[in-house]
DNA sequence: TAAATGAGAACGAACGTTCGCTCTTTTTAT
DNA sequence: ATAAAAAGAGCGAACGTTCGTTCTCATTTA
């Protein structure tokens, strides 16, 4: 009986034959058809990325995306119901990846460390874990192009502050601990040293030194200056 | 003769009653229907500066500028010949005022005095000079803007390439003048370390912190920390 | 009188999106 | 197992709208 209630695609099921499960709903997420979209999907999405990256979010059409991703309109809005859709995803994993640099800040027992890893691996362009999204070379093009879209885009700014303040609370975290055991003594609250630290880093990253000829590793003492004078480590 | 070469608006003459001047080119400047164009002009640089805050450089349509000027787009299109060349006048006024605040740098005997007041007057919202082009609370909403479209306008990159040269070479000059002196040591390559300096101090201007209740003062331990630790003043 | 100014309709192009259609794959019924 | 039916996937023309810009014509100013 409530199998009339289940929508008939949901009852789909992948190439091995495993009767009992074809009517299992989390099958389709195994399903051949689910995979091939999920394919289609990326494809969209990386040439969007694409064409963001050449022409902004407004300045890039979708006959454009279509065009760099081998699609025709009708086929991409299979996959996605409108721009808005395509530009909030790629904003989303855009900064989930950003933030997600910050997880491997714990490998570090020193913080002044860790911190400086974070400014690096940021320029570096490179994801912090292998399976994650990826954070590759567009990043740094994009990021002026989604603090510009966030103003005015309420969507886009809410991708934006969620993934933000996680990385101010990872940050905060890790900063006022450092201060619990008396490691470091920062110059003023907590909370305005944090996003400081994030505004100024974000500004070099903006910049995309590496693009500009300038090697992270010139850009290593500088952050590595910037984290002591801000955040001051007391002397043993 | 040669007065029919020249075209004919640019004859026109002033109500000060000077008949030998009346044919003299430069009189133009001065006259009164020169003198409604350039009020016209400015009415519509305000108009589409409102414009382009609320929703970006491509976001905002002329009709949106025609009607926060109040005026036709007949009219508009009689003071710029295009859209684009009302951006290029907008970008280049907003980076002439950001770089007019590195003028008082000379006010400043030290040089990390000199690069903390930089600092907070962008912040601030002030104009350096009472009588050049205005630094106003809109300006820091458009920087992110104007970024993004440099990336991918070129007559917007030259503009900013043209007054962040020029802002890279005034404080060059500053920071060499007092390593020269032997008054700092910074961290590193002296082009680098202005270059970071600026892209830090971007980063936070553009965090527009005294739009999210952030105080000036607060910020200016911040930069204050920042200078020090990256220009390393030596002791006396 | 002649030039400058302005209003507003109108232009062609491009936009994001939808539609109708064909072809293929999957499900259902026999 | 096979035919019929349904659903999915893809294409490309076409939609209605809005864009930046231009044109025409009236009004004002010198």
């Amino acid at each position: 009986m409530a199998d009339h209630i289940l929508p008939k695609q949901l009852t789909g099921m992948a190439d091995e034959k495993s009767d009992h499960e074809s009517h299992c709903f989390v099958a389709k997420l195994f399903g051949k058809r689910a995979q091939n979209r999920e394919v289609q999907e990326a494809r969209i999405l990386e040439a969007a990325t694409n064409c963001f990256v050449r022409a902004g979010f407004r300045g890039a059409s979708m006959n454009d995306i279509c065009s760099e991703a081998g699609m025709s309109p009708g086929a991409l809005y299979r996959y996605f119901p409108s721009k808005e859709s395509i530009i909030e995803t790629i904003v989303a994993s855009h900064r989930k990846a950003s933030a997600e640099i910050l997880n491997r800040m714990d490998e570090y027992d020193n913080i002044i460390d860790a911190l400086v890893m974070v400014g690096v691996d940021h320029v570096r362009k490179k994801s912090a874990d292998a399976a994650g999204t990826s954070w590759d070379e567009r990043s740094a093009l994009l990021f002026s192009e989604v603090r510009a879209e966030a103003m005015r885009n309420e969507a886009v700014a809410a991708q934006c502050e969620l993934y933000e303040g996680q990385m101010r609370e990872k940050l905060l975290s890790v900063v006022s601990a450092a201060k619990t055991k008396g490691e470091i003594n920062p110059v003023g609250d907590l909370e305005l040293v944090v996003a400081t630290l994030a505004a100024m880093g974000e500004g070099v990253v903006m910049r995309n030194f590496p693009a500009q000829g300038v090697p992270v590793e010139a850009l290593e003492p500088m952050f590595r200056a910037l984290a002591v004078a801000i955040l001051r480590p007391v002397q043993k």
